[in-house]
DNA sequence: CTCAGCTCCTGCGGGC
DNA sequence: TGCCCGCAGGAGCTGA
């Protein structure tokens, strides 16, 4: 899926579109995504104002006046595009018409200002919720997030303390949502590379500077990669339509075959599989 | 509790 | 051109 720094990517851009603006209608074009959408979710939504749009990890929540939030997770392959919005209408940028409907077109709301923001997730393994917004915390998709990784509560003391004794590859650890929220497959094999750790140590198998080194690592990583407007692989689509680009600053993701790119290494990036999933990175700077 | 493996779904690119 | 295979950003679930 998108991960942390693209759903920060859609969140943006869709405050133009949703903050402070009412829902006049919300299509469902089926019954449900990974799960069945909630009962009355049409309805619930129907002339609500989003109050405010967040971010909770990889989950966009939309706060509504009537108590509840939107809960959003794109999966892999979801995303939103916005048409129609004539208030930041940029040319070139926006659809400013709405498109015709595509395939995989799953939900559609319809804002009152005309504008249209429609969900489109061909593997389906996004999600929609509805929650009392005062309950979010223990809404079972949330209820076990660990700490954004670009918060407080995420530095090395606590890092340090939920690796200790913990024999799972590094590589796992991070994915693990539970121990930090909002990492991906992408951005574990960059802050991996950075902190010039080996993706398959194990994760309570690594001394103190080099897990302040590495969640140096993830920060960075996170926060260049939302400075550049996400990144952008074969399905995923800023909001607004327009492609990201971070994808140009992959240092090893996806770089099997070919020259380490620190100076002066001479190392050649490998894949490997962890867990059912590639893991890149350099078998020289890496330990 | 921890951990590896499987699973959901569709689309794309490469090899033949 | 068409078919088959492997692979893809997530993460819940199962069973050892």
């Amino acid at each position: 899926m998108p991960e942390l720094p693209e759903v920060e990517t859609v969140r943006c851009g869709l405050l133009p579109a949703m903050e402070g603006q009412r829902i006049a209608r919300a299509e469902l074009r089926r019954a449900d995504l990974r799960w069945p959408f909630p009962d009355g979710m049409s309805a619930r939504l129907t002339g609500a104002r989003v109050v405010q749009l967040r971010r909770r990890s990889k989950y966009i929540l939309a706060d509504l006046d009537r108590g509840e939030s939107l809960i959003i997770h794109l999966g892999m392959s979801g995303r939103m595009v916005i048409s129609g919005l004539a208030a930041v209408h940029v040319p070139g940028q926006f659809h400013f018409e709405h498109p015709a409907l595509e395939k995989h077109d799953h939900v559609i709301l319809h804002m009152e200002s005309g504008a249209r923001i429609t969900f489109n997730d061909p593997r389906r393994f996004g999600a929609m919720d509805l929650c009392a917004t005062a309950a979010l915390d223990a809404h079972p998709l949330l209820a076990g997030l660990g700490p954004e990784p670009l918060g407080n509560a995420f530095n090395a003391d606590y890092l340090a303390a939920r690796l200790a004794g913990r024999k799972t590859p590094i590589k796992a650890a991070l994915l693990d949502q539970r121990i930090v929220a909002g990492l991906g497959n992408i951005y574990v094999c960059e802050a991996l590379f950075r902190a010039r750790i080996h993706p398959k140590r194990a994760a309570g198998r690594i001394g103190r500077a080099r897990i302040e080194a590495l969640t140096d690592a993830i920060r960075a990583t996170l926060r260049e990669a939302i400075a550049a407007g996400g990144s952008s692989l074969r399905d995923y689509r800023q909001a607004n339509g327009e492609l990201g680009y971070f994808q140009h600053s992959f240092r090893v993701y996806g770089r099997e075959g070919v020259g380490c790119l620190r100076l002066g290494c001479t190392g050649i990036l490998r894949r490997i599989v962890q867990s059912g999933r590639s893991s890149f990175y350099c078998p020289i700077c890496q330990r």
